[in-house]
DNA sequence: TTGTATGCGTTATCAC
DNA sequence: GTGATAACGCATACAA
């Protein structure tokens, strides 16, 4: 059969387009086919269950033959396929992450968080970006499902407003869990900052201070995060007695430093010059701070900031700042363990789902 | 015969971990089995290897089998296992990234040129962390070695002297390529960038501006990073008739703020005091404005950065500066580009590695 | 144009 | 303890 003397030859992988010489069993080839169990099995005339048994190293194999397996296994430099194993245990031991884009400080510190703690408990990460986009979000999702993932991990673009792809996720059993951008409407595990909370102790903080004319430089409303953020900063106000004042709100469409130097240059020649601000992440501060330079005018005495607290940034450019600290690694790390437990969970009961809600620090930098 | 019974019920996921009950049949249970090609048969009365054929769009089905197929296949939310066809075509889509840490701009900026390159010609990544670790590192390599990954990109850690590994990866036939932290010795794909020129470009810069006593704050010499900028650096001085003092150079074990706020403390207390300074990454080059506004003195009007040159974090900060350029994202872009070409070549004969040596930009930013 | 049979590399089941 | 053999879900050579 030809099959069966090809396989001898047959290297095993489409990175080895001479096909055609091979099915010609020129044996000229110098590729190298892999090893399988079989191969092993097939040397030591045993079947390939006791090989896959004496590797696992299984209790019902006698010592004997699970050495001689492991020997002619190293001689032969056979490595196990994950990807049979995971077909047949349904179970590829790998985590899928979307994040709206990975080279901002606040998601690949999520993603170290997610792949420490999934790296110690034997899983791998598989990571994308939606780039903000519902639809490359949707289309990474269905890739991630059919790929037999153990379970994913999502964090909505900016753009997300409908959650059916998550619904399927669901339907089809496979764990999902919301982290940072979530939705309310899925009853679902979410881990998330308490950024109502906050951005509150953040403003009430100025307010202490004796500060009047706060200014919030956010992101896009529509954000939850963003919202909630903004719902702090008015709630503080209003419970402070401090009329709330339109003119000193900007909502960034995007989180650049670009922008939010536009947008203090413009706060402050408007004559609505603020005497603190409460913003969005060290990148909107560092506008901020450049524009007050650039406009000659001191820097804002208090300026505040919500984002995820990376002192390297800010730490050296303000000497009186407060941070909200939004602790990305961390938050990485519980949603990590979160979904496995959902993953393993032993109970025969329905699992339980859970929304974990991180409290922010707050940091704050006194000038000397 | 009870497998051919329970297949009806069996839920096919480790996830669903009830499985006694299921092999005591019992239906009550709400969980729902995958929807396969072989379903779709059934229920067509066709074979699955027309479903098969006729969802991949064959062109030897008519078009009357196919548009019932595909409609049934909507119905039954049939998602084909992505796994199962790895398998089979011995290719997964998906391509192995390992990186010293994931949580520093550098490199996350190339992971996502890796990504965004993948994902337009339909790959996924799959990204591991060594954290400096070689021993974790060479852990990696093996998993995604037995993932059947297409291809691997690695950055070297810290600690990596020993390329075993990498040989056994070309052994086994598997495309890699090195990114940044490479090493000289195997027969590989690279991209690399150019730290000697970098570095060489932008202390003859400092010397031009009228500099003298130039410091050099960089990482551990025995990265090839960090020691081909440091022969650049001693390259431009000897070329312009300078003397080499090692006084003034200090090699930092990791990239940290702190670190080199200490070392520009003591470099200065020395009495060594430097009229211009060479830094590595802005990370470091805070830590240098750090400690001279710490000290009083002023910020060296001269401070060079070799870093990737993310202008967020340094624009803002010092109004004269002069960058390096390290374009981390065409880095990224670049070796996914290189790697794919690799792993899909049309030739016959063996495939040609590729050094890619990217030249750094200058950035020079005069203060106002 | 479609069906049959076989295989991808592994593990699970049931014999012995 | 060990061996046959059937899965896992899909794709393809060969037949019809």
């Amino acid at each position: 059969m030809l099959a069966e003397i090809a396989h001898d030859f047959y290297v095993g992988s489409n990175r080895f387009k001479n096909e055609k010489i091979l099915k010609h069993l020129n044996v000229t080839s110098t590729m190298k086919k892999s090893i399988t169990i079989k191969d092993i099995a097939k040397k030591l005339n045993v079947s390939t269950a006791t090989v896959s048994r004496a590797l696992r190293n299984s209790s019902e194999i006698s010592k004997e033959t699970k050495l001689a397996v492991i020997k002619i296994a190293k001689e032969m430099h056979y490595h196990p396929n994950l990807l049979a194993r995971s077909l047949i245990k349904k179970s590829s031991k790998v985590l899928g992450v979307v994040v709206p884009t990975i080279n901002r400080q606040f998601w690949s510190n999520s993603i170290s968080g997610i792949e420490s703690v999934a790296y110690k408990k034997g899983y791998k990460v598989m990571i994308f970006q939606s780039a903000e986009s519902y639809q490359k979000e949707v289309e990474i999702v269905e890739i991630l499902a059919n790929s037999m993932v153990d379970g994913i991990l999502i964090a909505f673009s900016k753009e997300t407003q409908n959650y059916d792809h998550i619904e399927d996720l669901k339907e089809r059993g496979i764990p999902v869990l919301l982290f940072e951008r979530v939705c309310d409407s899925i009853p679902i595990s979410k881990v998330t900052t308490d950024d109502f909370l906050g951005a509150k102790r953040i403003v009430n903080h100025l307010i202490e201070r004796g500060k009047k004319r706060i200014a919030f430089i956010g992101g896009p409303l529509s954000l939850t995060v963003c919202m909630d953020r903004f719902l702090g900063y008015k709630s503080s106000l209003v419970e402070n007695g401090i009329p709330f004042d339109q003119n000193l709100v900007i909502e960034l469409s995007e989180f650049t430093t670009e922008l939010s130097v536009i947008a203090f240059k413009n706060l402050w020649s408007s004559g609505e010059s603020p005497d603190a601000v409460f913003c969005f992440a060290d990148i909107l501060a560092l506008g901020v701070l450049a524009a007050s330079k650039e406009l000659g005018i001191k820097v804002p005495e208090d300026l505040a900031i919500a984002g995820f607290g990376n002192d390297d940034i800010t730490k050296y450019v303000s000497p009186s700042i407060t941070t909200m600290s939004q602790p990305s690694f961390e938050i990485g790390q519980l949603a990590a363990k979160l979904i496995l437990k959902e993953i393993n969970f032993e109970e025969k009961d329905e699992f339980e789902y859970k929304t974990e809600i991180v409290k922010p620090d707050l940091i704050v930098r006194e000038s000397t």
